[in-house]
DNA sequence: TCTATTGATTAGAGCGCTCTAATCTTGTAG
DNA sequence: CTACAAGATTAGAGCGCTCTAATCAATAGA
């Protein structure tokens, strides 16, 4: 059996509350008294045993967080940005997945509650809006990835609105006019990349073009070879916001499939800032959102709750950022006969 | 406050013993006292309090993962495989990240074993073979991604070296005679991987090329070129066996830069088919790990131990498999001066 | 009628810790 | 030398549960 804080007690010749109180090195301990528990509590290898204290003090360090999937390497970045959080400050995460199914991911909420946790984070999670309504009442809840209107619940949540805002204006200063959005369909945070694609071309007076699509790479060749078939090579957009990196993966390569070349013919943006987009053989340019950052304030606001500290919601609506790489550049009008040679 | 039991004993007439009783589905409580503490529990929103359950019953239902980099999609993959096997025995994860930093890592496991976890499960960890024996000595313990000479932890490794036999073997079945192996360095695994190249090469009677280079796309393209300088062009290999996918897609840039077609004069495997592999645009032949089967795996070996059913060491060795796509083709003779393949 | 016997229920101690209130030491001022 | 405050230490109750052993009720056997 490992030892308890009664054989550390035993063997510092101390009692046992006071080996407590150097556990969690309170001041009001005399040097000696503490240096003679902490060589004890190091002899016998004693280490407080987390869910005693827990029942004890009527507190948690514990920290539940639902991911829907890990796989996603967008919820792996914000666990990782949340993880470290919780480590600076002395908290664990208890993980749970959900599998984007409403009962599952209610079962996952309901063990996590089982646990007394300080506070649960959800990441996009797929349970009706009561659901977590009831959590919220067991703990305090933060939300990544999905709005609430619950003033018991924090949000966290990237701008898709901004993030296609960029990409658009980001073409349009490279001299693109017609710019088409490959949508991401029914994808999470899709419908807000749509809109703020349209907006950002109506502010610049700009018909927006739409081509319904989906966030996967065969998506992306599809939609491509729409626009190929509807548009003729002149009036073909110049300037493409794909839905995600993958989806811009597959725009290239339907683009250059048909022998046109990105950036020269073709400008792609892609978004999500994925691995995929770093690799120097594509070097796409993409919208990044700061993920790690999101698990951060998902941390923080979660903190301010459990200490009390405000009741009042906060919605954290992150700013996303422009990594320009070698997919798009500056549109030129060039006929087929007076081509400029490429990287001029 | 929730309730507790005695709340719930209270409102449904009964002890707080029948109510632990029914709670834990013991088969001797009456059928109509069960009713009642159901009923009762069901209206106040009753949830046992799994820490003081864990307190009280000196058994723990919480397992203990710590993961290096959630970031990278092979940990993310095996901790699906886990949380699923774990989700369905009644187990909970409690995840910690180690930084690939030895200290950290160390800290990661010992807030992990201060919650008394039933097992813990290492993924790829940098401790010392010392460190584990010591956190073996609390719990059982399973490493993922490590081997381990001790008897009291048990692992689960991918067959490195059959991987890249199943690659070479591909190659040499192609009819590819000089293959060259981009060696990953000190990177995790790397050195099985580049072992197996070797003895494959060596089985079949062929001079084992190794580049030394790194898992990432950089690496690649440096490594190609090297071997670009080095050869003339009728003595370049024809295949290349490259440490992981990202690996592979650099080595096919530079290849590609330097006028070269994969696969029609180079042929390309990757290892670890990542998504990236996957792509259409890519398509890269590659080496598939059962990632989630080696989470379910781990989660096994540990449930035995913690069960006490076995306590010899278990050494799982997955065996991975060749995912075929578009990088990789038949080997044809078509130098410019004639020159047959060399060996055969 | 009384005693076994079986099954259902409960009392009560205890898991390893925290926390309040009480007790024990000092040091210092009067 | 006494009084007392301030600091250091400890006793003991209790967190929400489980588990053993004891109790109780009901039926069966003698």
């Amino acid at each position: 059996m490992r030892p308890t804080m009664e054989d550390v007690a035993a063997r510092a010749g101390v009692s046992r509350a006071l080996v407590s109180l150097v556990m969690r090195n309170s001041p009001k301990v005399s040097d000696t008294r503490r240096a003679a528990v902490l060589r004890a509590a190091e002899e016998l290898g004693y280490q407080p045993h987390v869910m005693a204290r827990s029942l004890a003090s009527r507190t948690s360090t514990v920290l539940g967080v639902m991911v829907n999937d890990l796989r996603n390497a967008f919820f792996a970045d914000v666990v990782e940005g949340l993880d470290a959080a919780a480590q600076a400050a002395g908290f664990d995460l208890i993980l749970n997945t959900g599998g984007r199914s409403p009962t599952r991911e209610w079962n996952a909420v309901h063990t996590l509650l089982s646990f007394r946790p300080a506070g649960i984070i959800l990441l996009s999670p797929v349970v009706p809006a009561a659901s977590i309504q009831v959590a919220a009442k067991q703990c305090p809840v933060v939300l990544v990835s999905r709005t609430s209107r619950a003033s018991t619940v924090d949000t966290v949540n990237d701008d898709g609105e901004a993030g296609s805002a960029l990409a658009v204006e980001h073409l349009i200063g490279l001299g693109h006019r017609r710019i088409a959005h490959l949508d991401g369909g029914g994808a999470a945070g899709a419908a807000q990349r749509r809109r703020g694609f349209q907006a950002a071309m109506r502010r610049h007076g700009l018909e927006p073009i739409v081509v319904r699509s989906e966030h996967t790479d065969t998506g992306g060749e599809k939609a491509v070879r729409e626009l190929l078939a509807t548009y003729s090579r002149p009036d073909l957009p110049t300037g493409l916001v794909a839905g995600n990196d993958f989806n811009a993966v597959g725009a290239i390569s339907a683009l250059e499939e048909d022998g046109l070349r990105v950036p020269e013919d073709v400008s792609v943006v892609g978004y999500d800032n994925t691995s995929l987009a770093a690799l120097r053989h594509l070097s796409l340019t993409t919208v990044d959102q700061p993920r790690t950052e999101m698990g951060r304030l998902a941390f923080e606001a979660l903190i301010e709750r459990v200490r009390g500290e405000r009741t009042e919601p906060v919605r954290h609506l992150l700013h996303p950022s422009l990594v320009v790489r070698a997919t798009t550049a500056e549109f030129l009008i060039r006929s087929k006969e007076g081509r400029p040679p490429r990287g001029t």
